[in-house]
DNA sequence: CCGGTTATCCAAAGCGTTTTGGAAGGTTGA
DNA sequence: TCAACCTTCCAAAACGCTTTGGATAACCGG
């Protein structure tokens, strides 16, 4: 512990008042004064205590964040590692801090309720909205001011998101790979009782479906977004009587399984059979070096958890404001893992 | 914003103190009152307020994680993740929470002084030390409960800290290489300023050493370790007068680039070419489903998230006690990317 | 019936801040 | 010169909890 605001105004012949005062930049403090504060302050590297600041003012200066664990293996996405360094950034540069709790799936509104009842936080971050998510009503009922990190289907009333479209993104994809040619398209999604899944699914069908081809459930996985799980749905899908020409895939770690199993087959990825991925832009996954290794739909979570924790941090501070909202597009870049389908 | 304890307390005409100890468990309370108290505490959904009883009784209950940022791309090791879920399911069930920052590396010291100086935490966990890392005279300077992921060679003073016997795991594969006859075995390893990949290669030097074959610089490669690095090295690696016939890596990830690049080059994974890499077993990067896709050191860094966390709480519990340390030992997995050496 | 326990409760202080409501002294304007 | 300001500081209350040090009443043994 360091020093407290009282020993250092004993030390300065001053009132804790003045000190405080001097410290936060009110006005009514002689200029003289005021240095002659801070630079004691910053001697004694003096910081005021968190949590007797939070206690008089009745905020905390800080974010919460529930991390989801998959119920079934307890995995933990990926993704939120470099959405919560974004995060994280706009925190550290506007003096909050983060309180991370990650609980199995079934835990997760209690986590939620106890994080606000305990008075730990100012506002919440919502990772992984499944369909028609129940937390969103719960804290906009407990009047916390909070963003979700993609958007809930079915959750008519307003509420601050931000989301990239996921929808859109995918149609694209598969608009462009039934232009190269193919017709058996593959799509290797995540659990599709989460949003985003859903939506790119659905955006897929569009797709498809503007384009006269008719969706084939055989042709669909979804599964937690593993390496290994790319590897066997490839695997699966290519034994089919009528195998897909192309896959989309709804993360690199699977799009990795999926070219592991094709080249096991011997099959030539942007030749044989084509690849699209999204792309997250994780920090430690980059699609490839200069040359990006596959056609991807991408878009940087990072970025997403610098701007969710903005947008956040706004509706904070004015708390009357309406909801806010984020549609960002991804970009589709071209890789090697695509090509004209065999005839 | 919830109930408060005056406001409980008045609804069922007792006093403050009262209701304080009836939930904290204090024995001069009456069993019936206690239940009567429990009761109405339980309606009301009432929780104490963490930052009041953080400043009443001088403990935060709350842990602080500090994450580097690697300074050059700001990546972010995908381990972290999967040790906070571990450290993280530690701290629910003890009742603590945890507070995460992440800063470039430059900005690091002063991340832990400011969650110290601020009085956010009881304790802090260290992530990633490097060589002679300063932020363990820091902390023992400061007084601060810590323990660290890992060790710091060169910090000769006593300190608390759980780590895999990196030597030893090294040592062992690069024999098991050994083994199977081969005698160009390259090391792509993580940056050796940090301690684990220091370790790492001091293992695989001295069994090189020992079984009388030269250690060659050209065969030892570090970086971040991404998926990218491991093609890249592979493909260097390979294109050497006299290429290596196996490679040892430091992650899931790198040897999925050496796989890519191995492949790439018509090389056969386990025939022609072994590869032994690290398994931190992270939930999303499983080793392959039934059968292991790589031979690997395998060590659950959830599991040392979940060991450290409780090393700390301990510590804090009983600040007298003289530092902890845990070593633990990987597990030498065989898969099928390892076999006899072509002669 | 009475001193001494024991069981049960409470008032008040304290944790380290911020903030409200002055107070003292100096300055200004007529 | 004197009321009416500023300017600059401070004492004390408040935030929601825990904890110290009683207080009260009931109970007990002799």
């Amino acid at each position: 512990m360091g020093v407290t605001l009282k020993e250092l105004a004993a030390s300065l012949n001053l009132s804790p008042t003045t000190v405080s005062r001097a410290l936060n930049g009110y006005p009514e403090v002689n200029a003289k004064t005021r240095k002659r504060v801070r630079d004691a302050a910053d001697r004694a590297n003096y910081h005021p205590n968190t949590r007797a600041r939070s206690l008089a003012t009745g905020r905390t200066h800080a974010i919460g964040h529930v991390i989801p664990l998959s119920d079934s293996h307890e995995i933990v996405n990926p993704v939120f590692a470099d959405f919560i360094a974004g995060a994280g950034e706009t925190y550290s540069r506007a003096g909050y801090e983060m309180v991370l709790s990650m609980v199995p799936d079934a835990d997760e509104e209690q986590a939620y309720r106890n994080m606000i009842a305990r008075g730990a936080v100012d506002g919440m971050i919502v990772h992984g909205p499944k369909l028609n998510d129940p937390r969103i009503a719960m804290l906009t009922q407990l009047g916390v001011p909070f963003v979700v990190h993609g958007r809930s289907s079915g959750v008519d009333a307003p509420y601050s998101w931000l989301d990239i479209n996921n929808n859109r993104s995918f149609r694209r994809a598969t608009e462009f790979l039934l232009q190269l040619g193919h017709r058996r398209i593959a799509l290797v999604n995540g659990l599709e009782h989460m949003d985003f899944a859903m939506r790119r699914r659905t955006g897929y069908v569009q797709a498809l479906t503007e384009a006269g081809v008719a969706p084939d459930p055989a042709l669909m996985r979804q599964a937690e977004m593993t390496e290994v799980f790319g590897h066997r749905a490839a695997t699966d899908l290519m034994r089919l009587p009528d195998p897909p020409t192309a896959f989309l895939s709804s993360s690199m770690l699977v799009a990795y399984g999926l070219r592991r199993a094709l080249v096991d087959q011997g099959v030539r990825l942007g030749r044989d059979v084509s690849v699209i991925t999204h792309d997250d832009d994780l920090s430690y996954l980059p699609n490839g070096g200069d040359v990006p290794l596959f056609t991807a739909t991408q878009s940087s979570v990072r970025e997403a958890g610098r701007k969710a924790a903005e947008m956040l941090l706004k509706t904070i501070h004015t708390p009357q404001h309406p909801p806010l909202t984020c549609l960002m597009e991804t970009t589709l870049i071209v890789g090697e893992s695509t090509g004209a389908a065999i005839r």
